[in-house]
DNA sequence: ACTTAATGTTATATATTTTTAACATTGAGT
DNA sequence: ACTCAATGTTAAAAATATATAACATTAAGT
């Protein structure tokens, strides 16, 4: 399934976002909560677009969302 | 096709790091010409593991490249 | 005017992401 | 101990990105 080549901080963004639940970023970002958490475990690399939105919802760029581990 | 919600300045980065064509970014990035061409143009929003890499040829924050348009 | 590399473009195939739906597990509150 | 929301997880389908191959066009060099 090609686990992620960068690492991600949505878990913590959630909660310091205020209880934030999956289902919450989902509907937020225009996606399903089960897309929320494959992306959110690292289970595989989410289009830029996707990536957009989640960033936006925190108000973070995206570098401070998502940070390039491998390579 | 679904026009990406974002622009991008892959055109004019591939021309400031020395005449670089779309095939040797994609040899680089890892992916065919036509991908990169199919990104310069905004044709659809690439994986973030593609915009990662392609940011990281130009040593350039992946913000810098693409630029968020919509929502 | 010719060549040739780069790019544009299209069709079809393959790979990957995302949706949908269902069921299991965990944890907080009562 | 119960309940219920949140999360984990999985399988199959749908949507989208990417590869491959082919041919057309553009532009620079000679």
């Amino acid at each position: 399934m090609a686990q992620a080549p960068f690492t991600n901080d949505i878990k913590t963004l959630r909660f310091l976002a205020g209880e934030m639940t999956q289902g919450d970023l989902g509907d937020k970002v225009g996606v399903t909560r089960q897309t929320i958490a494959a992306i959110e475990q690292g289970k595989y690399s989410p289009s830029l677009e996707v990536a957009f939105r989640i960033a936006h919802v925190f108000g973070k760029p995206l570098e401070e969302v998502f940070r390039w581990q491998a390579d």
